[in-house]
Formats: structure tokens, sequence, C-alpha cells
DNA sequence: ATGAACATACATACCGGTCCGTATGTTAGA
DNA sequence: TCTAACATACGGACCGGTATGTATGTTCAT
């Protein structure tokens, strides 16, 4: 246990003694890359070579690790794509006061930078492409959009309980509207390739969102 | 020209003489067909071999009448896909008196079809894949995208002088807050599928749009 | 009979995937 | 403890299929 630890201490000096034969890295290493390379060209264009290049590997290490392209795209959203979305878009909404404050803060804190406007969400662009031919990626995605949608719903909730939404608020359905909207002015922007447009659509939502807010329970006038 | 031409007549009864021959039908059916697989399949991965089956010619006549395939892809975008968006978003906006309810009907009129609900939108789904990849799309898309939002605003600018659109609405922001949700649902609903996805869609965008009605003027309580 | 409007055949490049070799770790028996 | 035997983790050549694009032949129409 021990020796095993400290063995094969050929080089001290060169090469951090995890550098070879490290499969997790290596597995990881080509998540990365596929995620990067399926969100610059798409999917079915992702080269595997232009991926294996860029995680600095070979055919052998990609075929031991993953069975085909497909299961590297099915693994890229189950480990990389799902992941981020929940980090930005659920787990913000755990344990919050006010929803609506909060949706609006997650809103603005949309990315504006040039590189992430014009390469568009990753979510939307494999489930643009991939969703009608493939019902493995769109059973993924679609999971994805549920958890996103259904904790939206869920906060809306909390708030209409505690008085600070609207009644009359459909909680589903402005999750839905919510979602839309993002979605939708990202794909305006990346198709404009201009961060402006996304400035102006998180002013818009943010209006929206001001809106859902019960009369009496503003925080801002 | 009147002796020499035995000319062949093969088979007289068959191929009603205009059949042959005909350079515009031959580039409208390759458009066509181009325009059908570019929407199955991306523009990427449509297949010039599939399209040419479909048209019913082959290489020679696509290539004498585009130079290659992105000049076709660009052809489809201009001669197919603006037409298209100019004759369902644009038209119907010249000419009428009150606005909101002619962008509630126009909403209203969004296919729900299985079939167009899971293709997508034709528009938004080849401006999500090459505008950050090919400049000559974008523009062209952009284009598009413009005159789409451009009637919505003018209508909307002509609605708040009439008196029954809301004064305090920004005709410019709420025309792409409109595109953004129109597109937004649609790709909703592509992933999901299912075209009740566009129906409940729908039926919050028009509560969206009825919001922009002057206090005073509402066509409905 | 001459050019326009195609059809045919082919060149070339790249794709995902397979195959086999090999270096590295791990285990088991003497 | 040494080592044979095996499992793991890759490297890299190679293959059939398909992609776009080209070069050239053929036919129709005037």
């Amino acid at each position: 246990m021990l020796a095993g630890m400290l063995a094969a201490r050929k080089n001290p000096k060169r090469r951090a003694a995890t550098r070879l034969r490290d499969p997790e890295r290596t597995r990881e290493r080509l998540l990365q890359a596929a995620s990067r390379e399926i969100y610059r060209s798409g999917f079915q264009s992702a080269s595997l070579d232009t991926i294996l290049a860029s995680a600095g590997v070979t055919k052998g290490a990609l075929y031991y690790h993953f069975k085909n392209k497909e299961a590297l795209g099915y693994a890229v959203v189950e480990e990389v794509i799902s992941p981020d979305v929940r980090g930005t878009w659920v787990r913000p909404l755990e344990s919050v006061k006010d929803p609506i404050d909060t949706l609006i803060g997650m809103v603005q804190c949309l990315s504006v930078r040039p590189e992430d406007v014009c390469g568009g969400c990753q979510l939307n662009n494999l489930a643009q492409e991939m969703s009608p031919l493939d019902a493995g990626f769109r059973k993924r995605l679609e999971m994805i959009f549920d958890a996103w949608r259904e904790a939206t719903a869920s906060v809306l909730r909390k708030g209409q309980i505690h008085g600070s939404v609207r009644r009359d608020v459909e909680p589903t359905d402005a999750a839905g509207l919510l979602i839309a909207m993002v979605e939708g002015y990202g794909s305006l922007a990346k198709n404009a390739q201009d961060p402006k447009v996304i400035k102006a659509g998180i002013k818009n939502i943010v209006g929206w969102l001001r809106s859902l807010r019960k009369p009496g329970n503003r925080k801002r006038g």
C-alpha cells in the first residue's frame, strides 16, 4: 500500500509522478475536449481527431473509455452540461428568500462576454441539433430542461405562499416562459454575434420578472 | 433547321415537350430539395447526393446553377427562407388596424403540427448552426431577423400613435422580446418533440401581448 | 452547329471505427 | 521476494464509406 504510492520515482524533477497512466484524468480531459469541440462545431461535425489532439491522447484512449462517439456525447451531456446547468440555474434557487430578486440576479449574471454570447448556450445548441435526430440525446437534454423549469416553478410557488409572488401567476407557465426568453434571446444574440442583444434581453426579462411580484411587495419603486 | 434533323423521336407519347430542359424549374427544384434536406439535417450535414436524388438531377445540374454548396445554402436563405418569413411575419403587418390583435392572431397561427414542431424553425435552425461559423450565412439571416423585428416594432409604434398600445412600451424592445419568446418556445418544443409545449407557449405569449394593450382599449375582458 | 444545360465518372479528402501492438500496473504462486 | 501471468491503458496504422468538388462527355434547343 505504502510502497505503491512511493513507487516509480524515476524522474523526480520531470513529470509529476501522476502524469502517465492516470485514467480518470485522461477520461476527464477527453470529456472537456469533447465539450469544447462540440460547443464549437456541433456534435455531428465535431471531429474525433480534433478532440483527441486537444486532449493530447489518441484513438486507443478514446475507445477504451467510451464505446463510440455517441457515448462520448452522452457523457458530455451528463457529466459536463448537466452539472453546469444545475450549478447556474438550479442550485442558486435552493434556500432562497425572495424568489423574484434571486431570479433577477441570476438573469443579470448571464454572461455578456463576446466568446460566450457568440457561441450560444451549450444546452440549447445540442438540443437544437440533436433532439430531432437522436432520442438518447433528447431524453438526457430534456431532463436538464425539466430540472431547470421545475426548480424555477418550485421557487415561484414558495414565493406565492410567502406572499411575494402574485397568486395569478402559474408557476409552471412562468418558469417555461422565463426559460424560453433566456434561450430565445440567447439564440438571437448568437445569431447577431453581439453582446448588446443579450444586454437588451436581460433588461426586458428583468422587467417581466418584476411584473410577477405581488403588488405591495415591491423592493424597488 | 428543316432538313437533317431526324431528331430521334424515341418516345413521343411520354414527356410533355416542356419537361426536359427547363433550367428555371431545375434550379427551383434544387432549391426546394436543398431547403428540405437542410431543414432535416442542418447545412453542414446536408448531403448533396441526397439533395440531388430528391431533386431528380445530378451533380452537373447542381454545379451548373450554383458555384458550390455554400452558394446553394445562401440561395436557400435568400430565395426560400426569407420569402417565407416575410410572408408569415412581415406582410400580415402591413395595413393593419389593431396591432395587438394582429400579432395575437399571428402567434395563434403558429403551426402545432408535430412535423413542424419537431423540426423547429428553419430560420432559427440555420442561424444557430451557421452564424458562429460563417459570416455569409450570418449576415443574410440577420437581415431576415431585422426585417421581422422592424416590421413588428413599426406596427407597435403605429399602435401607440393610434392609441391602442401603451405609451411606456419600447417598440423595438417589445418586438425583440416577442421574437425571443417565439424562437425560445420553438426551441423548447423542438427539444421536447411535443406540440403541447408550443400550445402552452402560444397561450403565454398571447397573455404577454395583451399586457401591451393600452388600458381602456381592451377588446376582451 | 454552336453554346446552354445537363449527365457521368472520377479525384481527393476526411470521417468514425477497428485492429493490433505495447508499455504499464496488478496479482498470484513458488 | 521474485517473477510469470494477466489486466489495464493507451498508441497508431489502417479500412470502408461518404463527403464535396472537378473534368469531361452528351444532348437539347435555337
